[in-house]
DNA sequence: ATCGCAATACCCCGAACGGGGTATATCCTA
DNA sequence: TAGGATATACCCCGTTCGGGGTATTGCGAT
């Protein structure tokens, strides 16, 4: 347990941050609240995405963290990961808003935000998520890991898995990609028997008899 | 954002925190600084969990929550999940361990821990994360979090999904449980030809071209 | 030195799959 | 009311699968 006083300046560069909210006032009191902290510099506001992402393209100076609402006039925030990812790459993006719904997070997670924050979150905790950002943290509001943890199947790990030899998962690893055997023998350079023959094995381990089966299990229980 | 000054007190009822953790100094340290909060009372700690296994069989007053490391003589904090939920059903656990190991991440959560955190944490970040339990969340340290992210296959989503009707994920529902479509046309009391045709479909519209690839599809893209 | 296991390789065969058709009834929308 | 999507049903045919064998090589533990 590391027992640094919360507001102490660290011996690192300022942390940038650019906000994309449409709410005005909320920029206005959000953006005086980063600043309080003096590790932080909340360099821009935008009230679009359009616009921070045009900005950002003849801006050589590129923000360390984006602030990105979701719900805003024009392109939403969720379509502009992507974009801004693209004319920033280094720049962290962590969303913050209030809409929590599983398709949301999803939709952002798997667009590159690293973190889903939400607005009913304490200005000191969005900073102290933002600073986690910068250690390669990923910022997340509790209510959203919980979702996240709902949202996959955690269930029924470790019980007949185990004893899966390596060369068995190099197997797995293409049928869950749906090769073949023939193909899979050939991707691993062995006769069409031995590929066959360790999959059989396979089957016999973890109590399946489909391809289909299988698939799911593995993906299920992360066998691989 | 609600502007909540950290440190005024709620108007709930003390949160009740046991510690367990084999190192004497650390408790001591850590239990000091969590009665800073006038929120929390760190009511108890125990070196062995073991120890408050028995504690709890026979102490009506359950804790609210309880603060479990990884590494501990005799019975692992891993392992002491599940007894310390039975006797105590309704206190959140949660990790607080140097482990950040996925498998740990994995089993912790499996085994129902409500929240991995990491000892590089400050006490304050720890408090914080205690107090989100309590309202539903589940406290995660920004690392833990990434590492269950790259855990969880979130690519690519949202990519040819979209159209599969409801009867077609009827067939898909029992495709992953590796039935037959033979025994999937019996399940839905159609004839062998219909659930056939449905399959075909589904085939198309995701483009894939055996079981194996369709279940995988269906799983990391949530189709269901 | 032997036992066991993993990895390799082959044989056989009935059952199921995949992909290409065609066809009907229904329902909703344009 | 005509067109489109959906659910239903059937045919054909070559390929692959699932499951039952057997067998050799090599490595690590006993």
């Amino acid at each position: 347990m590391s027992h640094t006083p919360p507001a102490q300046p660290t011996a690192t560069k300022l942390i940038s941050v650019f906000l994309i909210d449409d709410n005005e006032e909320f920029c206005t009191v959000f953006s005086a609240a980063l600043s309080e902290d003096p590790n932080i510099r909340c360099s821009r506001c935008f009230t679009r995405c359009e616009h921070a992402i045009e900005f950002l393209q003849q801006e050589p100076e590129k923000p360390d963290v984006i602030l990105l609402d979701i719900e805003l006039p024009g392109m939403w925030g969720l379509d502009a990961i992507e974009p801004l990812k693209k004319v920033s790459p280094h720049s962290h993006i962590v969303m913050l808003t209030i809409h929590d719904h599983d398709r949301n997070i999803i939709r952002a997670v798997a667009a590159g935000a690293s973190g889903y924050l939400l607005k009913s979150s304490t200005p000191a905790e969005v900073l102290s998520a933002i600073e986690a950002t910068m250690t390669g943290g990923a910022p997340m509001h509790p209510i959203v890991i919980q979702k996240l943890l709902r949202m996959f199947p955690i269930q029924d790990i470790q019980d007949t898995d185990g004893d899966i030899t390596e060369r068995e998962k190099d197997i797995l690893r293409y049928v869950v990609e749906g090769l073949t055997i023939e193909s899979i023998a050939k991707e691993l350079n062995v006769a069409y028997h031995t590929a066959k023959t360790h999959l059989k094995h396979i089957y016999a381990k973890l109590n399946v008899h489909t391809r289909s089966a299988l698939a799911a299990k593995v993906l299920k229980q992360r066998l691989l």
